[in-house]
DNA sequence: AATCCTATGGGTAACGTTTCCCAAAACGTG
DNA sequence: CACGTTTTGGGAAACGTTACCCATAGGATT
């Protein structure tokens, strides 16, 4: 079977003499600029519906436009992403721009690649989710592209922002755990040994959130971390690791529900029952959390919510480079289930 | 805060200023071509490196080439097909073209502007999984740009394709529950009413292969299908549907393990045990179905390999457009974990 | 009736890269 | 040493769109 030769493209050339107008004219319209007749607007939208005529994103890229944002997801595997993207997608979808994403994938080398590719490839604005980049390099890219940073705390004055209370979020974690009359509550945590990060990152502020919610209960004591990463394995082998210690705690807090599926894993592969012998909390209330034989207690952040703000942004800055930026925080819930219940004995 | 101002580009006539030779001559060395002295292209790697010159894709663009691919996924909340991606990602790391994601969502309208706006965009090529779309609109897809689909069976001349043995795949499961001793396995498929996608889209086969199935083990009677789609709400709704069937089905195969999930919340908010009352087989294997408390019987078909495959048909199909199309089909194998076991009573 | 607007439309030069050519130099062969 | 061949390098014209200008024609204002 053989592939058929490929049509050549038309253009807006081809338009302006089916419409018996200039280019200039076709390109006004497409634009809904300012100097065009009612009438002119008629027979070149005639035109172009009749010759199929699409515009050309590289060539508009050329002159600085291409209706395209990109966004960049660090782990498409984590439930809570789709999330947010549903909202942007939802914001974006009656406007001119195309969403298109890339996955972060692992660490800071993989995220530049990303940026820059976007920025090669004339994205007029971008959303990016979690990243781990360093904040030079997210200034850096802010400056040459219009960019909503989600996720991280911390203002710049390169880039917007939208995040979540990370810190409230795992205060309501321990206040409820602590409430059923847990004390040696464990966290599994993202591991984020950088400094400079370590201020801004979402899973570095949800530890620091409950070490503080453990303090200010007089838990100090049993502060207990494990530091793997917000992946189904991560929780895996960290449960693993906290189920060994000794006194074994009676309450896990992990720092996503992506991180929850594998500490569930690990827990019923040691024969333990949840909620029974231990108690299991997740973050970011994910349709899996919701799941019948799961019910797994968790944070919400609407993440859908969170992912509209983050596309009006953008496109409020697409409009207006010089504005001031904007840091939108929302608050979290907290939606309790099966898996957590007081401590055993 | 105010954002600073954007530097401007640096472009190739500033690299050939700075190297001293002309722009043709930093093209070359881009772009490996031939006639360049191994001393120029010192010169030139060394302008390229002082100026951290990047090439321009919407330049490129104009002249054919962006070096970027397209991947068009259905659902993203689906997690078999973040696998496929990984495979996609995994084969296309160590060459030149970028991969950007757009997802498909509801149907062929979504799918139609999604595969526009990136032929708009200039992709080199465009791998499209699971596509619902006219087996014509594909193909006039694929006679713009090189076209990979992966999971739809069938073959065109205009496209390449890598998909699965759906049809075996559903025998293996009605196969192994049968074996238990199971008769009245039900099935939960994704609708699809259009004839002409009947014979093409997994979701049909897997149906199809169920039927066929039943009747190879003389079951044509037990025969029972509902009809919802591929996500957990499907699955959730689906399986409400059959637990009130009289008589109830001993077992339910779910098209996919995402609608397992759902299946089991209904199964489970019905008073119902998981496997003593009922079986649950899905498909697709994700890492959801290894889950401790989950641990779902389910078919697995390979989707990083097919990522990777359907990566490289991309690439070789870039490099030769006229070369007969190709298809590739994996065989399934059969994962049994604990939502099966012979039927009650 | 002369002047000044405003509305409408078009001509044309960019934007950054590649590709088709052609020119010059270097090399090999008899 | 004269000739053909290969290697090395560059000039310049695209590619499709937009934006900056300017030209004209009516209409309104003096």
């Amino acid at each position: 079977m053989e592939p058929p030769a490929q049509p050549k493209r038309v253009t807006i050339v081809d338009v302006a003499r089916h419409a018996q107008v200039s280019t200039t004219a076709v390109s006004k319209v497409l634009r809904n600029a300012y100097g065009t007749s009612p009438q002119m607007r008629a027979r070149v939208r005639q035109a172009i519906d009749d010759l199929g005529y699409r515009p050309f994103a590289a060539a508009r890229g050329m002159r600085g436009q291409t209706y395209t944002v990109g966004v960049m997801l660090p782990d498409i595997r984590n439930p809570f992403f789709p999330e947010i993207l549903d909202g942007i997608t939802d914001a974006l979808w009656e406007t001119d721009y195309q969403v298109l994403m890339a996955p972060g994938r692992n660490g800071e080398a993989a995220e530049a690649k990303v940026t820059e590719a976007m920025i090669d490839r004339g994205m007029d604005g971008m959303i990016l989710v979690a990243p781990v980049s360093s904040r030079s390099h997210l200034e850096r890219v802010a400056g040459m592209v219009p960019t909503v940073v989600v996720g991280r705390h911390g203002r710049s004055a390169a880039y917007d922002t939208v995040s979540d209370d990370d810190l409230a979020g795992a205060a309501l974690v321990v206040d409820h755990l602590a409430d059923l009359g847990h004390r040696r509550i464990a966290h599994i945590e993202h591991d984020e040994t950088d400094p400079r990060r370590i201020e801004e990152m979402p899973n570095a502020i949800r530890a620091d959130g409950y070490r503080r919610a453990m303090r200010a209960r007089g838990l100090e004591d049993e502060i207990s971390i494990v530091s793997t990463t917000y992946t189904q394995r991560g929780g895996y082998l960290g449960a693993q690791q906290l189920l060994t210690r000794s006194p074994r705690p009676t309450a896990i807090f992990a720092g996503a529900d992506i991180v929850a599926m594998g500490v569930l894993q690990a827990v019923s592969e040691a024969g333990l029952e949840v909620p029974d012998d231990i108690s299991i909390a997740g973050y970011d209330n994910t349709t899996f959390a919701a799941l019948g034989p799961i019910s797994l207690t968790s944070v919400d952040q609407a993440g859908r919510h969170i992912g509209t703000n983050a596309a009006q942004l953008l496109i409020d800055r697409i409009g207006d480079r010089v504005r001031p930026t904007a840091q939108i925080k929302f608050s979290p819930t907290l939606v309790t289930r099966r898996t957590t219940a007081p401590p055993p004995g």
